[in-house]
RNA sequence: GGCGGUAUAGCCAAGUGGUAAGGCAGAGGACUGCAAAUCCUUUACCCCCAGUUCGAAUCUGGGUGCCGCCUCCA
């Protein structure tokens, strides 16, 4: 079974075939770096990384680049706003959005390209645009002539009638058509600026994207993704762009992909509504892993709905995997016994059904909601072999800890063993007390076990006893 | 007004025409010094109405609700 997607460009599942067999060319349309993203934002940056990492599981080699925006009004603004250069400010906030996105586990895209370093690129690409016929230079501005377009509307299936009827016509316009748009605006005072042919300015929004694109990806990409709102008018303008100024009749992108919106409490984000929730905010309230399994717990297209129950939910459902996990690591090195009468054959043969169950769904338009229920089956397989086996062969062992492994590579909702990876001074005082607990349980000193498990407990630290002795791991 | 999406248990959510995955929460039980974890048991008139079909959550038509885009917001 192969990979469906769904397509925006046709709003079907198509097979995907990649332009070079093997090769996958990926383009995500990255933040503005204007201040710190927000839990809307965070989606596709998760979503889509999911899907990379699905593609490379899947054997192809995937370039993926995702822009920074570093270069326009909100920009300017906020750089005004705090009296620094737009370039500081950019500094600035790519710093932090790599500091959430690594939080959240998102993998860092091969190639993160900034606007402002790619202005040779631009504007020879609007140079191209011109030269094709597709825009004009209008008082230093140059805009693109979308009536010289007959594709534009088609990825966003709106006809211009429709879109000019609900276009803002500005006054003084210095445009020819109220839809086209700038593909190079003139330099205003106290903006920052480049010279170019029609004199000194800077890029539009939707045009580095085309330049980007095309200088790390070619002129004809495998998958571009991004929010449902840059259907239009971002996208619809870049694939105009791209295309307009390759002149190649290919087009810009094969798979076009739009995650739906996150609301909050149900309603749209939006700073004048007072329910802005940044990343870094969200971060500080619930565990990264709670917030990605929130994230994959829907499938990417729907819209999901950001409250503090679903979150706690997804914490919760993050504990059962996690504890899987120890529960596992800890019976490995209690339980293991090669003489174990387990039947590895039969076990093996229901992990590999469970195996082609999460590859179909993962290659189904890579449902993730439906690839975690199967990871939950596979807990409840491995839960119920630990559960009846007094010792368990290390075949189990290894086989339970691969497909944990694996499928945790791709969805990243699990993370490690506490008890496995920390063995710093914390953790050998926590072992040391754990024993201390150990005797005076066997002495039936309670009250002393229990004021360690609390004291441990205040520090973020659970213990759980089993049959085996005792297990210990981080609160989430 | 134009375009599009969506409606499945208390909550989140998957669902390929053949009598509804999974998670969270709840109830009862096993295990436990007590917990925790885990396991067992238990919880659905699939928004409404009509139609197609041997058979519909799934297809068609019509309602209703919610949401998004058409405003450089992912």
């Amino acid at each position: 079974m192969s990979l469906v997607l769904f397509n925006d460009l046709t709003r079907t599942k198509e097979k995907f075939t990649p332009i070079n067999k093997g090769h996958v060319s990926f383009y995500s349309c990255g933040p503005t770096v204007y201040d710190y993203f927000h839990i809307g934002n965070a989606r596709p940056f998760i979503v889509f990384d999911v899907l990379r990492r699905w593609l490379e599981h899947e054997g192809y080699s995937v370039k993926f680049v995702q822009n920074f925006t570093d270069i326009d009004d909100k920009m300017i603004h906020r750089a005004h706003r705090e009296n620094i250069t737009v370039q500081q400010l950019a500094e600035r906030f790519i710093a932090e959005y790599n500091k959430d996105a690594d939080a959240l586990g998102i993998r860092r895209p091969d190639v993160a390209p900034r606007a402002t370093e790619h202005i040779p690129e631009i504007i020879s690409t609007i140079q191209r645009i011109i030269d094709n016929g597709h825009a004009y230079v209008s008082e230093g501005d140059v805009y693109f002539d979308i009536r010289s377009w007959p594709k534009y509307g088609s990825l966003c299936k709106q006809n211009l009638e429709d879109l000019e009827a609900g276009a803002r016509i500005e006054p003084g316009e210095k445009k020819r058509d109220p839809l086209d748009f700038a593909l190079w605006k003139a330099e205003k005072p106290g903006e920052p600026s480049w010279p170019s042919p029609w004199g000194m300015g800077r890029p539009g929004w939707h045009i580095e994207c085309s330049a980007m694109s095309s200088k790390y990806l070619g002129d004809n990409i495998d998958i571009h993704s991004g929010g449902v709102d840059l259907m239009f008018p971002h996208h619809e303008n870049e694939a105009a762009q791209s295309e307009a100024a390759s002149g190649t009749g290919k087009p810009f992108v094969n798979y076009w992909l739009h995650n739906g919106f996150l609301l909050i409490d149900s309603e749209k984000m939006a700073k004048s509504l007072g329910n802005f929730v940044t990343a870094r905010e969200a971060l500080k309230k619930y565990p990264p892993l709670a917030i990605r399994f929130f994230m994959l717990s829907a499938h990417y297209r729907s819209p999901i709905n950001f409250t503090p129950e679903s979150l706690e939910q997804a914490a919760a459902g993050v504990e059962r995997l996690r504890n899987c996990r120890s529960d596992l690591d800890f019976a490995a090195k209690t339980r293991r016994d090669n003489n174990s009468d387990f039947y590895v054959d039969k076990f093996k043969s229901e992990l590999d059904d469970l195996h082609a169950k999460f590859s179909e769904a993962m290659n189904d338009d890579f449902n993730t909601a439906a690839a975690m229920g199967v990871l939950f089956d596979v807990v409840y397989l491995i839960n119920t072999s630990l559960k009846e086996n007094e010792s368990l062969p290390e075949d189990f062992f290894t086989m339970s800890k691969n497909a944990l492994n694996e499928y945790d590579e791709i969805l990243g909702i699990i993370g490690s063993d506490d008890a496995e990876t920390e063995h710093d001074e914390e953790a050998a005082e926590i072992e040391r007390l754990i024993k201390e607990r150990s005797e005076a349980r066997k002495a039936k000193n309670f009250a002393r076990s229990d004021e360690i498990r609390s004291e441990l407990k205040a520090r973020g630290i659970v213990l759980e006893d089993t049959p085996q002795g005792t297990k210990w791991k981080r609160e989430l």
